[in-house]
DNA sequence: CGCCATTTAAACATGG
DNA sequence: GCCATGTTTAAATGGC
């Protein structure tokens, strides 16, 4: 058990302590690195992209000024435009921060999703809510930037002939510029207020570190470099195909590099303590990982015959021209070296984001177990299943926030979030959870992060998983490369996967073999080595339709896991739809087979709306957009989620974490488990 | 209440 | 004899 959690250990302390603040500051020095490279005379970098980039200073240099000079009318301190050191520092992240409620960022989404419950026409809505309001923005923002470029013009002229940006000209053209800005700032509000009504309905949550940055009111000041390249990262990531028309590309990022890294000329400042940098930066490599994923090609740079270096859209014939591509464009140069390091930066604020995620786990597991272990009353791990599923009542306010709604009468509980009746369906997949009526009305969210998490969870916690022995081992069996395990493979599989089987080996392991023997559906099949168990499907789905039942300790989580699995289907489904959701497929979590996930979940999920449907007759909002999808219909052929399975497959490779092969270690004192 | 699935416990058989 | 592996029986529980 100690395996998995070393390297999350370790990416843990590094994106801590990088992420929060020091971040950025990265950043910051890599642009900057970038931007004095491009002085000087650069492989990359020709004379336009320089040209571009003195414009682009000058244009910071007189927007400052002009801004100043409004925003100073009344103060007669100031009037050197170059003198203004603080003032960039407020507005910089002012327009990061701008940027990001405009439009919901795919973090946002991630959120949306992960934490939520949203049914398909929920997300399809919101979805095209943000569409519309991109459309609008994106008119904006190219009016915007023409009137930029007039700016530009006529500053250009005015530094030939000697700085003098007051002329009513100047004047008039900033007088234009703030009133767009000031669309934008509607715009904008727009979006805060779409968040905020998200919020309302509970469809959005937003964690507060993260809320205060993109929901922060705006002040005026905004760097059009910054905008742009701000506004082409959202929108590539959101809509990556859409960028086909890619004028900017690699000039993205010297731009931003040099607005970034030219302080003391047009002080401009990327405002160290502003994790914007670092969210905004995380789209960045969604789009990566996200030809990752689509991608059986290989090439994590290449996808949609477009090379997804960041900032770059060239579009590539096919894979050879893109290798061309690849290493003519992307060579090793100083840019090149830079992105790279932005790169890395956003990798650690995803990093950081998952040293986030597991600290939650972490501070649940620690409560459970400290609650489970505290009154004797309640006999730990099937109380805890239970409570969980009392903790999605709670949950359904806020998955942040700990349910308190403990008090339930049958039920001493525990309260719990949404912890393993999330993972239960989701990591568990194709076994078979312990059906129950106990119709889930509440809506509990789904992340992503939970998703990775779950097993770890189990792993972990001395939980008792609600599944069935007979699940537990099909599943074990089929997770196998060979479809078969011998006996003791499968006690192997059950400790490692599972702490709750680390002890009372003598019990479950009887168990085990008790299910072996008893179900038809379980194939013993002699080897070469010796037996080796093997699943007859057709048998194991026979059994299914049959009356459910299970443990009954267990039973009430069962359904809670079966509602999740629909939305969290939903909830991939949308991502994967999103494009710019590709996060936590990364197999660092030693996630079994996600790649049979969906199918899994679908497969679970027929079998449970055959028993469950009648009695999900409530109406939540959130609730399982997979009904919607897939009513009552039993497993036929693939359904849309198996699109989802491209990406995820990924994941696929990198699960299986050694052996235990210690089965006996935990053959530990037998431990009554005093059920009532 | 009966049936059934599941869990748990235990007896027993077999082979290394 | 011990242990792992299997098989089988039985009791208890709980859903339907």
């Amino acid at each position: 058990m100690m395996q998995e959690s070393g390297i999350e250990t370790k990416s843990n302390g590094s994106a801590i302590q990088n992420g929060a603040s020091s971040g950025n500051h990265l950043l910051e020095c890599s642009l900057r690195e970038v931007r004095s490279n491009g002085e000087t005379p650069s492989v990359e970098i020709g004379a336009a992209d320089l040209a571009h980039l003195q414009q682009q200073q000058a244009l910071q240099a007189a927007r400052q000024f002009l801004l100043q000079q409004q925003q100073q009318q009344q103060v007669s301190g100031l009037k050197s435009p170059k003198r203004n050191d603080k003032q960039p520092a407020l507005q910089v992240p002012v327009s990061v921060a701008m940027m990001t409620p405009q439009v919901i960022t795919p973090q946002q989404m991630q959120q949306i999703l992960q934490q939520q419950v949203l049914t398909p026409q929920q997300l399809q809505v919101l979805l095209q809510q943000q569409q519309a309001l991109m459309l609008q923005q994106q008119q904006l923002q190219e009016f915007y930037k023409k009137q930029q470029e007039q700016l530009q013009l006529q500053l250009l002229q005015q530094q030939h002939a000697g700085k003098q940006p007051k002329e009513p000209q100047q004047q008039q053209v900033a007088t234009q510029q703030l009133a767009f800005q000031q669309q934008l700032l509607q715009m904008q509000q727009l979006q805060q207020q779409h968040l905020l009504s998200l919020q309302r309905q509970g469809l959005l949550t937003i964690q507060p570190g993260q809320a205060a940055l993109p929901l922060q009111p705006l002040a005026q000041g905004m760097i059009p470099t910054e905008l742009q390249q701000l506004w082409k990262e959202v929108t590539s990531s959101h809509t990556a195909e859409e960028t086909a028309s890619n004028n900017h590309s690699s000039l993205d990022l010297s731009t931003t590099c040099v607005s970034s890294s030219a302080p003391s000329k047009t002080s401009l400042i990327i405002n160290p303590h502003a994790s914007t940098n670092g969210q905004l930066s995380v789209h960045t490599p969604k789009r990566e990982s996200l030809s990752h994923e689509e991608h059986s090609h290989s090439h994590p740079l290449y996808g949609h015959g477009v090379c997804k270096w960041p900032g770059c859209e060239a579009v590539c014939e096919d894979f050879q021209s893109f290798l061309k591509h690849l290493n003519n464009e992307h060579a090793l140069d100083d840019r090149s070296t830079a992105q790279c390091r932005v790169q890395m930066q956003v990798v650690q604020q995803l990093e950081l984001q998952l040293a986030k995620d597991k600290e939650r786990l972490q501070a649940m597991m620690t409560h459970l177990h400290v609650k489970s272990t505290e009154p004797k009353a309640t006999p730990q791990p099937l109380n805890l299943v239970s409570s969980v599923t009392l903790s999605k009542t709670a949950s359904e306010a806020s998955p942040q926030s700990l349910p308190h709604t403990p008090t339930t009468p049958t039920t001493p509980i525990t309260p719990v979030i949404q912890g393993p009746s999330v993972i239960t369906t989701t990591s568990m997949h194709n076994v078979e959870p312990i059906r129950r009526r106990c119709p889930n009305k509440y809506n509990v969210a789904i992340s992503s992060a939970d998703l990775a998490q779950n097993q770890e969870f189990y792993k972990n916690a001395e939980v008792r998983p609600p599944f069935t022995y007979a699940s537990l081992i099909r599943q074990a069996i089929l997770e196998s490369p060979e479809k078969q395990l011998t006996l003791n493979e499968i006690y192997n599989w059950f400790t490692r996967m599972f702490a709750y089987f680390r002890r009372n080996a003598a019990t479950w392991k009887n168990a085990v073999r008790h299910n072996l023997s008893l179900h038809k559906c379980f194939v013993r099949v002699e080897n070469v080595k010796g037996a080796v168990w093997t699943v007859d499907e057709l048998e194991f789905q026979k059994r299914r339709p049959q009356k459910i039942s299970g443990n009954p300790s267990l039973i009430k989580n069962i359904q809670t896991s079966h509602t999740y699995c629909t939305p969290l289907n939903a909830a991939l489904q949308a991502s994967m739809a999103d494009n710019s959701i590709p996060l936590y497929t990364t197999a660092s979590m030693g996630n079994p087979t996600l790649g049979n996930l969906a199918n899994a979940m679908r497969e679970d999920l027929n079998g449970a709306m055959e028993h469950t449907n009648s009695n999900e007759s409530d109406s939540s909002p959130g609730r399982s957009p997979m009904q919607a999808m897939h009513p009552v219909h039993v497993k036929e052929e693939p359904l849309d989620p198996d699109e989802n399975e491209g990406p995820l497959s990924l994941v696929t490779t990198a699960n299986h974490s050694p052996d235990f092969d210690h089965d006996r270690d935990y053959e530990d004192e037998p431990v009554n488990e005093d059920i009532e």
